[in-house]
RNA sequence: GAUCCGGUAGCUCAGCUGGUAGAGCAUUUGACUUUUAAUCAAAGGGUCCCGGGUUCGAACCCCGGCCGGAUCACCA
């Protein structure tokens, strides 16, 4: 904690008549950035604001949104007159790393070629009470003292984001992608939209929610774990392409891969199937990768990803044939079964045939799948919301991308026969009456929309999280969150609390 | 939920076999008005995560707990 009391800085600000230059003066003035690239003349008239960041000897450090620019503040030189130019020397002593200023002076370059603010106004503009962790970078670019505590870094993101770049840069980074995949969508005429996040029924996907209740209405609601049956209801309701960025929520474990909220664009386009999706997410995704990256290739940990079209394209069985050389295509559920034992991967007696499949997937290839990867034809147990495949038995048309071992995105054809849905829905059931408790619930309304008619539509779910992982080459979804999950910080009992009411 | 690792100054970290709590940066004061992580000198700064136990003596050993990270499990 500084030492210098917040008074004391108040009062001298407040009697050193420096409030002639007024707030709205550092209003979108002129920032750090197009100084950058700087000549040799000198360039008078330049007003910036930001934090002070240190100081040696005449020169100091000021950084805003834009980065750091060098200050020059020779003593006896800032203001008009003697009284003002004393004044501010006084307050350049006074002055703490963190505290706000405004400065306006003119930019020179100095011997060493440091573009430079020759500061000939002060103002003081806020205070830092609390020392900011101080990293600095040398002429080889070794980091010192960095701020690396991952739980101070999360709880105090703020500091975070003061002091570490790299951090700040990410975050720009997963906008970008933002924007990257709006304006790819808005300019194919989709439009977005909003959908309830609290839902009397949870439904679109299988997991835990999270459970509140309103008082008014006294009844139950759920925060949504997906907005897929909203945004149907709306291709039911005439609209050709709809899509939403969706914080869904899931009450289950939390990992470097899971935060209990969370962010998904689902997209539902009539009249599309998924091999045509297919076609939208890699043109789509190609353009983020460039809109965030400037490039199609990307580091991520220790893979150089390419995230240029064509992807490669592989059903469900020819994956897994193509990684364990087995053809289970044609095995009922006891050789399935016998297969997976066979392959070391855990199964038990409640897993279906379609699970068993999944898992043998999940188990021997996806973590194999670097480079981004389409995987189609999914067996129909794990997708009641999927249409059939139009050719082959068994199997939905549905596919991921993996990319770095994971899912970054689902999607399917989407079913539009209200009778196969509501069956669909009724077996749902019936899991979970035989204790899944993933199983999803049975949405009457929703099946009212489909029985009204619901063209053939491709619906598409990324998740934006596990996108952004790769797209910053971030190694926890922590590091793509602004506020990860925490825990409460344990706190010490307050002594006033401690001595009684 | 399980296992492993960690928690010491504002930050990054040392701290040996249990024996007076340390460094660098940051902060304050003074000098310096210069450059480019780190000028010099001095000073201040600690619930060693919390609670028990063992011991003459615990940051260190033991038990319990809290918080975080990693891996696994879970999570389509």
């Amino acid at each position: 904690m500084a030492s210098l009391g917040l008074s004391e800085e108040v009062k001298f600000k407040s009697t050193s008549g420096k409030d002639a230059m007024s707030l709205i003066d550092f209003v979108g003035t002129l920032r750090t950035a197009p100084f950058q690239e700087f000549g040799k003349e000198q360039r008078p008239d330049v007003r910036i604001a930001g934090r002070f960041m240190g100081q040696r000897g005449p020169f100091a450090k000021l950084q805003d949104s834009d980065g750091k620019m060098q200050l020059y503040m020779k003593k006896g030189t800032i203001g008009t007159d003697e009284t003002e130019q004393s004044l501010n020397d006084s307050l350049v002593k006074l002055l703490h790393i963190g505290d706000f200023i405004g400065v306006e002076g003119f930019l020179f370059s100095t011997q060493t070629g440091e573009v430079t603010l020759h500061v000939q106004k002060l103002t003081f503009l806020g205070k830092s009470l609390r020392n900011l962790p101080i990293v600095k970078t040398d002429k080889e670019g070794n980091v010192h003292d960095a701020f690396t505590d991952p739980e101070l870094r999360y709880r105090q993101r703020y500091v975070d984001l003061v002091v570490n770049p790299h951090v700040r840069e990410a975050f720009i980074k997963r906008t970008k992608m933002y924007n990257s995949i709006r304006e790819f969508l808005n300019e194919k005429g989709y439009l977005e939209v909003e959908t309830p996040i609290l839902q009397p029924l949870y439904g679109g996907a299988a997991a835990r929610p999270f459970k509140t209740h309103h008082n008014t209405l006294d009844m139950t609601l759920y925060l949504r774990i997906a907005n897929e049956l909203y945004l149907k209801r709306l291709i039911v309701g005439g609209f050709d392409g709809v899509y939403e960025f969706s914080k869904d929520f899931r009450n289950e474990g939390m990992s470097r891969f899971h935060n209990p909220e969370f962010t998904q664009i689902e997209l539902y386009v009539a009249y599309k199937d998924y091999e045509w999706m297919m076609n939208l997410v890699e043109e789509m995704l190609e353009k983020v990768a460039i809109d965030t990256n400037g490039t199609t290739k990307l580091q991520v940990g220790d893979n150089l990803i390419d995230f240029k079209r064509p992807w490669k394209r592989f059903s469900m069985y020819e994956a897994i044939e193509h990684f364990t050389g087995i053809d289970i295509s044609e095995m009922d559920e006891n050789e399935l079964r016998a297969t997976a034992k066979q392959l070391h991967v855990p199964i038990d007696e409640s897993m279906g045939k379609g699970k068993l499949i999944d898992e043998i997937f999940g188990e021997k290839c996806e973590a194999q799948l670097i480079q981004p990867t389409f995987i189609t034809d999914y067996p129909v147990e794990m997708s009641p919301l999927a249409k059939k495949h139009r050719t082959k038995e068994g199997l939905v048309e549905r596919f991921e991308a993996i990319c770095n071992g994971k899912e970054i995105c689902n999607s399917f054809s989407e079913l539009n026969d209200p009778i196969d849905q509501r069956e669909r829905f009724e077996s749902q059931l019936e899991l979970g009456k035989r204790g899944d408790d993933e199983a999803m619930v049975l949405d009457e309304d929703f099946l009212r929309a489909l029985e009204y008619g619901m063209p053939p539509t491709a619906g598409l779910g990324i998740g934006m999280d596990r996108l952004a992982m790769v797209m910053t080459n971030s190694n926890s979804i922590q590091d793509v969150l602004f506020f990860p999950q925490m825990k409460p910080e344990s706190k010490p009992v307050p002594e006033a609390e401690a001595e009684g009411e």
